[in-house]
DNA sequence: GCAAGACCTTTTGTATACATAAATTGTGTA
DNA sequence: TACACAATTTATGTATACAAAAGGTCTTGC
């Protein structure tokens, strides 16, 4: 593997996990110093990033992890939405009705994933993936599902937002549920209308518990590792 | 300006107005020879038209100008589609009125722009342009602004492949009135239909249009500047 | 004491040299 | 003659040295 794609890999995970967080300073020595490469992969992996969004440039000179605020909610969602919708309805049309009935077939029993065993709901969450890569793969248009891929990166960051809440994940499998039944129906309507009424709870959701994730995280810029 | 945002600039352009054409390789010391930069600079801007999807990364080795097919063509309004339609929703629940209607007011106009004198019709895309910057504007979310302006890239560059047609670009002027006139009633759901009319114009123009242009310029992998 | 300017430090931008991997070409053998 | 393997060549990946710019600090003058 490349030392700029392991140097990207790390620092992407490092952001989307929330052990750097929003506001943080990524400086090139520092980096390659404790990524042991040297800076020019480093430099390719920051770019990379910026052009993300997981990064962006500070007013000319240094690079810092991005801000996720409780305004950026909102406007992250409402691109979710025209996204996703849109993507529900061409799966409805395009997508193999046998895929999405045992889609939903899984998700009606969702509920029986969310045991005390798992707390990072790691088969909850592939699950509900693997809803996503169908659809993706029944719309089979490249251009939206790039346009999907780099949302759900800012999403993931997102997650770890809300508290973990296994009334609310219960609640969402089922809405994801009645996404994939309208789409097995080849009900389009139906299934950008669910995902709709899916995307509007989450949101409200997050909002009713992030603000006070959002109040212990985003800490005026900070330098280096927490 | 440094020399990556000039090389990355210049080859951005170079692409966009297809003075390299789709297949082209972009080798890394060619380019820096041809800029008069060095290779790290090349690099740079290689990997953020890569990131906009205008190059992309031969199979492990080079990079190439991305292809521009007819199939993508289908794939890139859908995606234009989603977004458009959402935004234009958006921008008649939030926009100011009197900004659209004094759009309207030009757009309906707008056949007097397409003289003979300027092939180019540089003021008729200034105002289709300030159409899409007003709703932008209106709509006032970052995230989606961003999936646009990315979108617009792939845009500009199809819009070479139609041949000038005066009488198609009257008829998308009226569509773009129609849908400025939405906006400026509030109406949302109008907004959107009439944005899925131009659209789906605009695209059955281009396929009925593009088939030679195409296969005039998509010729097999060639090497260098045309 | 405050402000402005110069210098110094730190960090980024660029060039270049070197290492490595892949493709092509040439040669040998079947 | 065709196929396979190896060597050469060419391009990319990485490291490092140097240059330039931005920010901070210290000093000096008012």
């Amino acid at each position: 593997m490349r030392a700029s794609e392991r140097a990207y890999a790390a620092l992407r995970s490092d952001i989307i996990e929330w052990r750097l967080t929003p506001g943080t300073v990524l400086g090139e020595v520092e980096l390659s110093e404790r990524l042991g490469v040297s800076r020019t992969p480093i430099r390719e992996a920051l770019a990379k990033l910026s052009a993300e969004g997981l990064a962006k440039p500070q007013s000319g000179r240094g690079v810092v992890v991005s801000e996720i605020s409780l305004d950026h909610l909102d406007e992250l969602f409402e691109l979710r939405s025209a996204l996703e919708c849109r993507a529900a309805e061409l799966a409805a049309q395009r997508g193999d009705p046998a895929v999405f009935r045992a889609l939903y077939e899984q998700l009606v029993n969702a509920g029986e994933l969310l045991t005390s065993e798992d707390p990072t709901r790691y088969d909850y969450y592939r699950l509900v993936g693997e809803l996503d890569t169908a659809v993706d793969a029944a719309v089979g248009n490249h251009y939206l599902n790039l346009a999907l891929k780099n949302l759900r990166v800012h999403l993931v960051r997102v997650r770890r937002l809300g508290k973990d809440n296994p009334t609310r994940l219960r609640d969402a499998a089922r809405e994801h549920a009645a996404i994939a039944l309208a789409i097995a129906n080849g009900n389009a309507a139906v299934a950008s209308a669910a995902t709709t009424v899916h995307l509007d709870n989450s949101l409200r959701h997050l909002l009713g518990t992030a603000a006070q994730e959002l109040a212990h995280h985003h800490v005026s810029p900070e330098k280096g590792t927490p």
